[in-house]
RNA sequence: GGCGGCGUAGCCAAGUGGUAAGGCAGAGGUCUGCAAAACCUCUAUGCAUCGGUUCAAAUCCGAUCGCCGCCUCCA
């Protein structure tokens, strides 16, 4: 039975989707007005593992992620770009699916832009204003909190509770009362605009996600996820316009990721520990280095993202990938001392509850570890037979559905590698162990580790 | 001020009542021409501190200390 731990309820809960057997999950995606860091990759990569679990447990899926392509600041910075808003965010769309492509994320089925939007927003937003949720001042639309009694149930927040800051209020809109929050804000002078049945504007933020999610996931879903920054007001708002409109509970779970800190101190731009993925890369680190990191932490726990880790991270990953080289490189035994089923069994029994337990990502690679270490000893000290190395493949695919992180090895045969690998081993037969360690060393300062087992000479890179 | 989270070895981290998973790093050993990989052994009589409940607590309760988040359209 898979448990998410609901943020509207703040409890564990078995997951029953609304439509058996179905899961229509709406995740909260980028503003895509400049390159995402590592902590946007960490929500989108704990959406990946979500996505991946829920289909590997034969659920059928339907994940929309929205691309928040209008705001204040793809405005802004589109216009100090000197570029269109479309050009502007176009261009970090793209890199977002870029980005995400090299960490290894499987695409949503449908990345719905705002922009493309804003019919089904007024839409909403009219209703709003028929109901009187919604009210005009000064030609922008405000919700009005008061219309909506359970407000503040998913973050626990009481409205009456909140500061008045000073800062609450940015926008030089009057509002009847401060926490209202803008619908629909009138055209400004300089700024991109809609003409539109409710005047001439551009949407708030908040409307964006209930338009697009009820668009293509109805009234009532399953999941709805983002980063714990969203929890207020964002989700909150969304839920308040929802299900004004529908009459009807708009998400059953709300699942939130926890945020992420580096070197142990928050990401910010003035500290110079603000990452981009590109950054990473460009430091020479591996992506799925990342992308195992990330995913080694419980997603609701604050996780420390360090380069130790990041280390780290990369020699757990190569201790799987030279394991699962080892198992296909082994010669099977008819017959050992010990029966390995039992045990591969098992392992997979421990990962799958630990991910049914609200995505437990961290005992789920316990149970992979210790099975690596027990088919390990199994072939120091006997070897394993086809049908365990069967199991075990098969555990590792499944494993692998789930966390993306293993990548076929690359098989470009790089001809100069064979050919020398060829001449050490002549080397080697003649007892020439100077020109056998030339050769290794020179592979070696070429990122070229060799390996020599009973099967004869392996090499990898590093 | 309001709401919430966290504190487990050098680092990361699982474990929410039954006697401390796992990974990384480190030390010693086995194997190997050397090396790598792998395996074995070692590394928290203790889970921030102090009390309490219980036959039994890292886990439940209370207090204290420390760190952090949200209440600002930052994932």
């Amino acid at each position: 039975m898979i448990k998410f731990l609901n943020t509207l309820t703040h409890r564990i809960e078995d997951f029953h989707p609304i439509t058996q057997g179905e899961v229509r999950m709406y995740t909260c995606g980028p503003t895509v007005y400049s390159y995402a860091h590592i902590g946007n990759f960490r929500t989108f990569l704990f959406e990946d593992l979500l996505r991946r679990f829920l289909k590997f447990s034969g659920l059928r899926l339907t994940q929309v992620m929205n691309i928040t392509d209008v705001d204040d600041k793809t405005i802004r910075d589109s216009k100090a770009a000197g570029q269109s808003l479309r050009d502007f965010t176009e261009k970090y769309t793209e890199a977002f699916f870029s980005d995400i492509a090299t960490l290894g994320a499987e695409r949503a089925e449908i990345y719905p832009r705002a922009t493309d939007h804003i019919d089904e927003m007024v839409t909403l937003i009219k209703k709003l204003l028929e109901s009187g949720h919604a009210y005009e001042k000064d030609s922008s639309i405000y919700y009005r909190i008061k219309s909506f009694p359970s407000y503040g149930r998913l973050s626990g927040i009481n409205p009456d509770d909140l500061q008045d800051g000073i800062s609450s209020d940015v926008d030089e809109y009057e509002k009847e009362s401060p926490k209202d929050f803008a619908l629909w804000k009138t055209a400004k002078e300089g700024e991109p605009f809609w003409e539109t049945e409710i005047g001439p504007g551009r949407p708030g933020w908040h409307i964006e996600c209930s338009a697009m999610s009820m668009k293509y996931l109805g009234e009532s879903f399953d999941i709805h996820t983002g980063g714990v920054d969203n929890i207020f007001p964002h989700h909150e708002n969304e839920i308040a316009q929802s299900e004004a409109v529908a009459g009807k509970p708009f998400v059953k779970y709300w699942l939130h990721c926890q945020h992420l800190i580096v070197e142990g101190e928050k990401m910010s731009k003035s500290k110079g520990n603000f990452f981009t993925l590109r950054d990473l890369l460009a430091d020479g680190v591996d992506p799925m280095a990342i992308r195992y990191l990330l995913l080694s932490v419980h997603y609701r726990q604050m996780m420390n993202f360090t380069r130790n880790g990041l280390e780290g991270a990369a020699s757990s990953l190569r201790r799987l990938t030279d394991f699962l080289r080892s198992i296909r490189d082994t010669t099977f035994v008819e017959k050992n001392t010990g029966d390995l089923s039992p045990v591969i069994k098992e392992a997979r029994r421990r990962f799958i509850d630990a991910m049914e337990s609200d995505l437990n990502s961290s005992g789920a690679l316990g149970a992979i570890f210790e099975l690596v270490r027990d088919v390990n000893t199994a072939l120091q000290r006997d070897g394993v037979t086809r049908v365990e190395a069967a199991q075990i493949e098969s555990l590792f695919s499944d494993f692998n559905r789930v966390f993306g992180v293993l990548v076929p090895p690359k098989t470009v045969d790089d001809q100069d590698i064979l050919q020398l690998i060829e001449e050490r081993k002549g080397a080697r037969a003649r007892r020439d162990w100077k020109r056998a360690d030339e050769i290794r060393e020179k592979l070696q300062r070429l990122g070229i580790i060799l390996e020599d087992a009973a099967k004869g000479t392996r090499f990898k890179r590093v």
